[in-house]
DNA sequence: CGACGTCCCCTTTTT
DNA sequence: GGGGACGTCG
């Protein structure tokens, strides 16, 4: 067994203050570079090692499926222990398992199958037909937005506040809603989490026998919780369990889907927390790197406060470029990456970020006729491909026949004559027995009543397959489900199924590496389910990697989303515009510039050696072309730390970094297009003031789109509108 | 039932 | 510009 010592050999001081805390909650505020997923990993390797907890004695939460891994990899590294068995996961995760272990107090089946977002949508939209609601007046999407951010609220039907017909038609939906959840056995993302804190809440007996365990409850990502994942640690966290939380206040980007970086401050303050350690020193860029995005985060307000800093030296300045357009900006990119390539930087080991996906378009195509080799994250990830979804459906209804979201996306794929009428008397014999698709379906079938044939088919089809399903392996069941519904037969027909029909071998695959996996297993240990309901439960919780993985030989093309937890020796982030990035949209959101100045900390935080910003004056945006000027971010960054490599029209005479201006080509015309900078404030004679937010249209008839706030958004032609600064 | 046409909208994303 | 959703026609 390794030594105490060399455990915490290596450790800065403040990392190794970190690590060596006493048994109260803290906070360890771990900036970007500065160290934190190995703090964590080795607060608990050395809980353990010196015996003030068990790896069962303790709990590990985080974001992602990857974060968690990645974890429990570097425990092993670290000490010879089994982490088999462990409370490490993500939240879902570990909310799935305890819902699993007490399935009777939660009010649950056994076998309840979780929804993924494509599969809650379609069962929102369910409800609302069957509820007769006009989806224009409420979209399905929002609807669901709505439901979600209720959950994470904590808030039921029941208790949510409803102050208007409008409101209260969604409070209706989002009841009728559950109640469908409940009826067929589902649960979605958010159901996890407040099922679970509703169980904890609600039996004391198993509440406490959780506090009791978990005297450690070590949490990653903090900034990044939203309120439901609050109270649910606070409820586990109990009047005398230590909370360890690690996390950046500066680099919370994810408010738009519910986290509140305000967890951070209630956490000081609900569990009276002295031990805030702030991790500042910095492994991963030079000075100047650092220098430049501590300068642009000092702009928000209300940051807990933290500087990184190194002692790696200063570095190669900023380099900055402005295109003429999106095609230049792409060839730029081009040329400099052939460059670093001559010098020696491995492809794999740079970076090109962008604030949406549109943007990687271009940079593809102009990628490719250079041929150079790159990868692009995001897009859709295996569990979720729609032949994976319907293999997956007969699964789901073998093991739990009650799931109408499963059997409707499959009672007809392939087609086997089952067609809308016989649908809706399906539904409508549901409805009045208050049953699910499936036991409405076995009855008509019993009663000859056949609304057709195929339907006839379907029941057939499916107690085959639960028939064949008795005693074989998982890997033979996803093979049987494949051949006898007719779906590998389907694509193979299709001229265009090859990769469906790959990837439907790959899900057999991945079903014997499952079953051979959970022999040993490292899942979710839902011990109280099959292997079946389990597999099924990987496949929702887990629908595949999206993150990057470093050491690609390709160019990594990624949103600065995607980007988080990276490093790369060379960086660049493109189209850092007004309008882009921060992104328009931002604007209207409260608190939506600083979260976009927080992403773009994190962007440029991302940088070991060599960053690069570009932005170019004009590029196509929904079909259109658009006028952009350099982001306020670049402003933000002190001159003396960039080099401007080029600089044509600068149209912008408050620009910083004046001395690197070295042609001011064209200057004098562009400036006047551009009589208003972004986000200045005008009055306009007709509609009152409003916000500048940004210009479209060709040169010859600019518009400009302002805000007015409650006479709204305007597009005006620069040439008539009468609009005056204030 | 499926192929094709038209309309609409358009951040970021994990589970 | 382009993908997704929906509707119509063969």
């Amino acid at each position: 067994m390794q030594s105490e010592t060399n455990l915490l050999q290596g450790l800065n001081d403040k990392q190794l203050q970190a690590v060596t805390l006493p048994h109260l909650s803290a906070l360890i505020l771990a900036g970007a570079g500065s160290g934190k997923t190995r703090v964590l990993t080795t607060r608990i390797a050395w809980l353990i090692q010196t015996g003030q907890t068990s790896p069962m004695g303790l709990m590990a939460v985080t974001f992602t499926n990857k974060a968690a891994k990645e974890m429990l990899t570097r425990l092993t590294s670290m000490l010879p222990i089994n982490t088999r068995g462990m409370w490490a996961g993500t939240f879902h995760g570990l909310c799935n398992r305890m819902l699993r272990a007490h399935y009777r107090e939660a009010r649950l089946p056994s076998t309840f199958q979780i929804l993924d977002t494509a599969d809650q949508l379609s069962a929102i939209k369910r409800v609302m037909k069957a509820m007769n609601v006009d989806d224009e007046k409420y979209p399905p999407k929002q609807v669901m937005g709505y439901i979600n951010s209720c959950k994470e609220e904590g808030l039921r039907a029941e208790t949510v506040d409803a102050y208007d017909g409008h409101s209260q038609k969604l409070r209706e939906i989002y009841a009728a809603y559950d109640q469908q959840c409940n009826r067929e056995g589902v649960a979605d993302f958010a159901e996890l989490l407040l099922r679970c804190y509703e169980l904890l809440e609600r039996e004391p007996h198993i509440r406490a026998h959780y506090q009791q365990r978990f005297q450690y409850i070590l949490v990653d990502e903090f900034q990044d919780t939203n309120r439901l994942q609050y109270l649910w640690l606070k409820l586990l966290g109990g009047a005398h369990n230590s909370i360890f939380a690690v996390g950046d206040d500066d680099q919370s980007i994810y408010a738009f889907r519910g986290a509140r970086v305000g967890n951070m401050s209630d956490f000081q303050r609900d569990f009276n927390v002295q031990n805030i350690v702030k991790l500042e020193e910095n492994y991963r860029s030079h000075s100047n790197i650092l220098d430049a995005a501590n300068a642009i985060i000092t702009n928000n307000r209300n940051r807990l406060g933290k500087n990184l800093w190194t002692s790696a030296g200063k570095g190669e300045p900023i380099r900055i470029y402005e295109a003429y357009n999106d095609t230049d900006e792409a060839q730029f990119i081009v040329d400099e990456v052939n460059m670093l390539q001559k010098e020696g930087v491995p492809l794999g080991d740079m970076a090109l970020l962008y604030r949406s996906n549109a943007q990687s378009r271009i940079l593809e195509h102009t990628l490719f006729s250079a041929n150079i080799p790159y990868r692009v994250y995001g897009g859709l990830r295996f569990f979720e491909r729609a032949e994976i979804k319907h293999a997956l459906a007969y699964l789901r209804l073998i093991a739990n026949a009650n799931d109408d979201t499963a059997l409707l996306r499959i009672v007809n794929f392939p087609p086997r004559g089952i067609g809308a009428r016989g649908l809706e008397q399906l539904q409508e014999a549901a409805r009045q027995n208050e049953c699910s698709l499936w036991q409405a379906a076995t009855n008509k079938v019993g009663e000859g009543k056949l609304g057709s044939k195929g339907l006839d088919g379907f029941v057939a089809l499916i107690r085959q397959m639960v028939d064949h399903g008795y005693g074989i392996t998982l890997g033979e069941m996803a093979e049987m489900v494949i051949n006898l519904s007719g779906l590998m037969a389907h694509y193979q027909n299709d001229k265009e199924g090859e990769d469906r029909i790959e990837n439907l071998q790959e899900l057999v695959t991945a079903a014997v590496a499952f079953s051979n996996q959970s022999l040993g297993n490292h899942h979710n240990m839902d011990e109280d389910a099959d292997q079946l309901t389990q597999f099924l439960n990987h496949a929702s919780l887990e629908a595949g990697d999206h993150q990057a993985d470093v050491g690609h030989e390709a160019l990594q093309l990624m949103t600065v989303h995607a980007a988080k937890g990276l490093e790369f020796h060379s960086v660049f982030i493109g189209g850092v515009e007004e309008g882009l990035f921060p992104h328009e949209q931002a604007a209207y959101e409260n608190g939506g510039l600083e979260e976009e100045r927080r992403l773009m900390y994190v962007a440029v935080t991302r940088a070991r050696q060599r960053l690069y910003l570009t932005y170019a004056q004009s590029r196509m945006l929904h079909g259109q072309v658009r006028y952009g000027i350099a982001s306020r971010f670049i402003d933000e960054i002190p001159a003396d730390l960039t080099k401007r490599l080029n600089s044509k029209p600068v149209a912008k005479p408050y620009a910083a970094g004046g001395q690197y201006n070295a042609q001011p080509v064209q200057a004098s015309s562009a400036q006047s297009s551009y009589p208003f900078k972004i986000g200045q404030s005008v009055r306009h004679g007709k509609f009152g003031e409003g916000v500048v937010v940004s210009y479209e249209g060709n040169a010859n008839d600019l518009a400009i789109k302002v805000n007015f706030g409650s006479a709204g958004l305007k597009t005006l032609m620069l040439e008539y509108a009468k609009l005056e600064k204030i």
